[in-house]
DNA sequence: ATGAAAGCGCTAACAA
DNA sequence: TTGTTAGCGCTTTCAT
């Protein structure tokens, strides 16, 4: 299928309009939907294309006709985390208000797999990046800044690089799910987490031990990471209830994270199910009864265009760095004991 | 902001040359990271670029480089639905397998809109079109089909065209509902739908149709249509809990409205919670014990992804059209009266 | 309704 | 290491 791409030398309307007969211009005019054109010659002309296997170039029509590309690039882990769709439904929101599209690539959290689709979309399509990176140092894209492409660096911040970024404020949000089940008089906390590489992850933590630390002293103990996925977190989780003295409360530090946690509970099934906090606010959190850590994706996606954009029209202008607030969201996964605080029950 | 990129009268890379004192092709070479580059020039060259606010024109470095653009556009509701981003995502892997990009864009179920984006997309940038459409008659899209973009219909066939397409058999999820539900013992059962206009929407009902019309009367009075978001699903759902013989049963037309369905009866929370099927299967169903009615969506990527792709190559060859089987997977939200069958619990 | 010529802004050869 | 010269494939005037 590749082959019939590559071995076909690319038909130019030149071939088409040869071919059917009539001038270059007059075979663009038919292509191009252009009024002026019998309704005869449109027949011929599309026949031509058609049986040549006539495409367009999109780079000589766009050059010729003075248009700009004009569409930003957006890398994420993957689309299948409601975290980075949402973020991409925000940010085409705002792009596509101005005109411009967005594409969409994943890098599946691999550090080379971003650096590939870096290359590719900075060097020529792509007039800005928009990029949760899973990178540990971006001194690499100066050279994309460089050649002219702003980068907007989002969720976690730039490393080792001068560039606008759009992060959450991750150590309040360990603080405030700390604090809540603090509160509650919850001792043994567990944390399952992400990648422990990962900025977001060890800021959480962060936060959480800011309130920990003086408070109890085992949570250290019952701290998983490297949870990036359901199973992953089902395994982890496991692991915390099969404790000799398994914690009270988990939190959970991202929505893949949530789920898997959910899943191992409800398949568990202990009647004492531990309190559960996540942090995202993923759409099912609300019905499940799941407390939750957030902040708004959407307003991460308008600033990151909005930066993106605004650095297009304007190289000059010092890079911005937004810190979007958390909260907390109690729920009944976090109801008080003796009340119905189980959030699930078993199969 | 706007006018930021309005005002420059976009700078080319002969005044970058001319201000750095160099040639053309030297400023090109410094811009574009190629090596053969004096550290002086190269300096010399960013600091004129970024000085006059340079941006490198995608379309005209395209053309010169014979490089194509290649990517392919998919339009769908939103992406906030899960639905539709696990369609982008596995678009998305096999395009860019074959080095081309995803361009994503949003209908918002609007037929105005998707004419906007396809003429957008379709007449400059893009080879091809995947698409699930808002439209209830495609017949304009032979223009596009002309102007030899390849179109695939994905999840909602084309009327009125000749068009490659991927859907599911939705008379087979309909019927596969209806049937569970009977089998159970179920007589209320009652249908909330999405907009009466889908085609998705009518097949799934006839198949419920095929199953219900010989076996119970009360049916069609328990049909609810027109609930495209939460919102309106809980509503519908309001409405039939407050009947005076409510449902015993409920089958949500999709993933949006299952969770409106979820919430409302969690909200509810009536001991004698009616059964709930959902069409679809977001990642949360598992958790939430929620029988479904559903297909492979990956599948539905995977091959539309290869129908625009083949096409590309390959012109001539006949239309297209895969239909997909649904499948059910029970879960406790149809589990037998008598055990645990309350999908959730009340707030 | 159709055609001829002149570039769009950039990069690939080639030369220096 | 740098510069010169041709175009890339298409659309735009401006004719006709």
């Amino acid at each position: 299928m590749q082959d019939a791409r590559e071995q076909v030398p690319r038909v130019t309307l030149a071939q088409v309009a040869d071919r059917a007969g009539v001038s270059l211009k007059t075979a663009s005019r038919a292509l191009g939907g252009e009024q002026y054109v019998s309704h005869e010659t449109l027949t011929k002309v599309l026949a031509a294309a058609n049986a040549l296997g006539y495409r367009r170039n999109a780079a000589a029509s766009l050059l010729a006709s003075g248009h700009l590309v004009e569409s930003i690039g957006l890398i994420a882990g993957d689309f299948t985390n409601p975290f980075y769709s949402a973020l991409a439904q925000s940010v085409e929101d705002d792009i596509r208000q101005q005109g411009m599209h967005l594409s969409v690539a994943t890098s599946w959290e691999s550090a080379e797999q971003e650096r590939r689709i870096v290359d590719d979309l900075a060097s020529r399509q792509t007039k800005a990046l928009v990029v949760v990176s899973a990178m540990s140092d971006h001194a690499d894209y100066a050279q994309v800044q460089a050649r002219g492409v702003p980068v907007v660096f989002v969720d976690r911040p730039a490393v080792n690089l001068d560039a606008d970024s759009v992060v959450f404020d991750n150590r309040m949000g360990g603080r405030l799910a700390a604090q809540h089940l603090l509160d509650l008089g919850h001792t043994r906390i567990a944390f399952v987490g992400d990648y422990a590489w990962l900025p977001t992850y060890r800021e959480r933590l962060e936060g959480m031990a800011a309130v920990l630390d003086g408070a109890t002293s085992s949570w250290r103990e019952l701290l998983r990471d490297d949870a990036h996925d359901v199973a992953s977190s089902r395994a982890r989780t496991r692991e915390l209830l099969a404790l000799p003295d398994p914690p009270t409360a988990i939190v959970a530090g991202n929505n893949r994270i949530l789920l898997g946690v959910l899943e191992e509970l409800s398949a568990t099934g202990p009647d004492d199910a531990p309190a559960v906090i996540g942090i995202d606010e993923p759409e099912w959190a609300r019905v499940m009864g799941i407390t939750t850590v957030a902040g708004d994706v959407e307003a991460v996606g308008h600033h990151a265009a909005r930066l993106a954009v605004s650095r297009l029209g304007d190289r000059t202008r010092p890079v911005e760095h937004v810190v979007l607030p958390m909260r907390l969201t109690p729920r009944r996964s976090t109801a008080r004991h003796g009340s119905d605080s189980a959030p699930l029950r078993a199969e």
